[in-house]
DNA sequence: GAATAACGTGTATTTTTAACACTTGCAATA
DNA sequence: TATTGCAAGTGTTAAAAATACACGTTATTC
């Protein structure tokens, strides 16, 4: 519901911030940049971007993303809506954040457009500026669901990746371990992978089979009630 | 991360909707109000307002609550952003979506503020403008996930109310039958709710036992890793 | 061909969830 | 005051899901 005429009401800046995960074998990271201007210039903030009139959210965060990262058709989701009225010493702005996962392995980032960018593993990242680090851990929170109730990881991973890089993932995301056999058992149960004939020899002599998502198969199972769960 | 200066960036119209719903004898409701003013004149729409300059997010959300209900300390939650470029066919306006959780019987409502305001039962409401029915269905979706994970029911439900009533508040919520010696047994594990010596004669000759929700027991028991699940 | 180091596999136990039907207590009425 | 009606209240058993747990296998390297 709005007012009788528009005219009068209150205009504002409007941002976008990006918390973006990656994973590789050290486990999840997240990628920072260093801001080079004021307020608070030289501190590590998550990349962001303010929204243009002819653009909608998504397209914002599309872009920014896009920007730092040369990257397209990357998993990204909103998260929440930052407004607190001194969040940005220099301007009111209201920030809406968006979480995204990358697989830092396979897109090579022929080197991240802004130099002053880093990937940084997400338990020694450092203080971050307004309430980026509030950010965070929310975007980190829902990880956590979602990694739980939907088929997200494989965002995070290579079209191929071994059970264990997929366990390791998990462990990494939930921040605790998991049992083997049980896994290997559960995400087999579910039936969306594909096993395939090759095998990864970098991680032991004995090399470990690489599987492959079936997101066909995965979308046909949840036409017919299927839900993944982990 | 910000551009060098802010001068040159957009600044657009923010507002808030907010979906509230309520729940009575006959199941969930919603709060609408008849547009009294151009666009989409006449037609039902979800309650809102502007942002001010000096308010963020939720205390928007709680005055445009207020304003129409005369209602305080009401359960919100922010929802999402909506920012489609035209959305509302008056001016590019973002949209935050709020929902709220109100008990229709306990809080009188001298009266809604508004005479346009009514309370719809949920499966009987009308079509809504602009994208407040997505904002529906994306609140119900929550409101769902909350209420199996959440001790959020309560919020609908007066002080005291029936095992009964509390079981077709979750009856209503997730739409579907719950079977009445697990649902109780269920609730008592949880040993979170006050039995209390009154009973409520309205709906039976026997009647049945009032209960309350022990707030500070709950709160007891999650900071000793107790997590409410229905 | 022996040693290595991670890979891959199956079962038993516990916990959780789901299914299911009869007795109780109060008030209204005969 | 006895009878009737009507929703409230109550426990057990079976099925499913989650958890705990240990050893043989395989390709490479020395």
């Amino acid at each position: 519901m709005h007012h009788n005429t528009y005219q009068q009401e209150d205009k504002l800046l409007l941002a976008v911030d990006c918390i973006i995960f990656g994973f590789d074998k050290k486990g999840l990271k997240i990628l920072l940049v260093k801001r080079n201007f004021e307020p608070e210039k030289g501190k590590w903030s998550l990349i962001g971007g303010f929204l243009k009139k002819d653009e909608n959210l998504d397209e914002a965060a599309t872009r920014v993303l896009h920007t730092l990262t040369g990257l397209k058709d990357i998993y990204m989701e909103q998260l929440y809506a930052y407004s607190k009225i001194d969040r940005d010493p220099a301007e009111r702005t209201i920030s809406v954040a968006y979480f995204a996962l990358i697989d830092v392995a396979s897109h090579q980032f022929e080197g991240l457009q802004d130099e002053d960018a880093h990937w940084f593993d997400l338990k020694k990242a450092p203080d971050l500026i307004f309430d980026h680090n509030e950010m965070v851990q929310k975007a980190l929170a829902r990880l956590r669901r979602r990694a739980l109730n939907w088929p997200i990881g494989f965002e995070l991973l290579p079209e191929k990746f071994t059970m264990r890089q997929l366990q390791a993932l998990y462990e990494s995301i939930l921040d605790k371990r998991l049992d083997k056999r049980n896994f290997i058992n559960k995400i087999n149960a579910m039936d969306v992978l594909e096993k395939l004939d090759e095998k990864d020899m970098s991680s032991s002599r004995k090399g470990s089979f690489l599987y492959r998502f079936d997101a066909d198969k995965y979308h046909v199972k949840v036409k017919e009630g299927f839900s993944f769960r982990i």
